[in-house]
DNA sequence: GAATTAAGTCAACATGACTGACATAAATAA
DNA sequence: TTATTTATGTCAGTCATGTTGACTTAATTC
């Protein structure tokens, strides 16, 4: 499996070759063996979803509703604009699911206190025994995939992860992760 | 960061209860840190679809005609029943992206030399093309991750990502995986 | 010769993205 | 105080990509 570097037949490759040359003070990978992470991603993810999805249609939701109720119930409190920027999808495309997922009482919103326009989301009980069903087969995946990882996989797989989000986002991510809700800690969180 | 079992409010939990037992003889790790995990993953995938994203938009092409062009390109000669089956589609959900894909000459079919009932799938010169400039920003993106993820990553994440697959589609994975089509070698996979 | 299999197609529909325009209420600036 | 900006919501239309169900064609297998 040599090291194949055509020069040739790509028209518009300034983005690869500057990658390229970012790569090669250190170990030089293969395109080929790259690759194979791609698709392993591809199927990991794949698969993860399969199990909340087929449980969301016998509520009528789909995957959008559950990484709502998921952000909402992890991170309480959180406004509309943040799950916007923690998406990446617009108002509008938000805006059906969220109103789904309030209308059906899964979810409360909040006039925020500092800023009365602000909507604070908050799960309701019955949102975040959703969000639980919809939870348990990915934690018993996710569990079972670090165990199978080997010693020290916690930490592999989390740096590896956070290197695959874009570079600018991951003091986002880490400020949002950092402010997770701790599970069926605040009790009255749904008001009415 | 305490390890929370709260066995009341949730009536349909029997699944994670088999997956806490199933756990339980090995380290036990909290829902809390596991979500950690799918929230990471959620946000690593998120980001690594947007470049080729981007570049499909211009060719009036999606994410699926991507995931087929990547099948079809790696994996050269695969049947369509072999594509259904990687990509957990419907046949018709297919059958529109890959007709897209043939008339605009990104792809071609040949009909199986044993079983003539079987289009065997290749990709022509400009689907090589137009794979390359699609997968360039992900081949960047996955080489500074592993890079990142420190000395062992790609033996750990490697693992971590298969066990992450359903069981049962492990064996065939790794044998779509195994059969993989080195870039560019087959320069005549293009026939009329 | 009959049944099965691989593939393709037609039609209808659902989900979840998108763009663009506009409305409302609250906060902030002039 | 008035004007502007901001956070949110909403209407309307479009697109990509998934679904079901029914049916056809060609080739293989029983």
């Amino acid at each position: 499996m040599t090291d194949i570097n055509d020069p040739l037949s790509e028209p518009l490759d300034a983005k690869r070759r500057a990658g390229a040359a970012a790569q090669s003070k250190t170990l030089r990978r293969s395109d080929a063996e790259l690759l194979a992470y791609a698709e392993l991603l591809f199927f990991a993810y794949r698969d993860f979803t399969r199990d909340p999805d087929a449980i969301l249609r016998d509520f009528g939701f789909g995957r959008a509703h559950h990484r709502v109720l998921h952000f909402v119930t992890r991170h309480s409190g959180l406004r509309v604009a943040d799950l916007l920027d923690v998406l990446k999808i617009t108002k509008q495309s938000l805006g059906r699911v969220l109103k789904q997922l309030i209308d059906k009482g899964y979810i409360v919103q909040r006039a925020g206190s500092a800023d009365r326009r602000e909507r604070l989301l908050y799960p309701t009980a019955s949102g975040r025994a959703l969000l639980k069903r919809l939870a348990a087969p990915q934690l018993i995946r996710l569990a079972e995939a670090l165990k199978a990882a080997g010693p020290g996989a916690d930490i592999v797989v989390r740096r590896f992860l956070r290197a695959m989000i874009n570079a600018e986002e991951r003091p986002k991510v880490s400020s949002i992760m950092s402010s997770s809700t701790a599970p069926d800690s605040d009790g009255n969180a749904e008001v009415s």
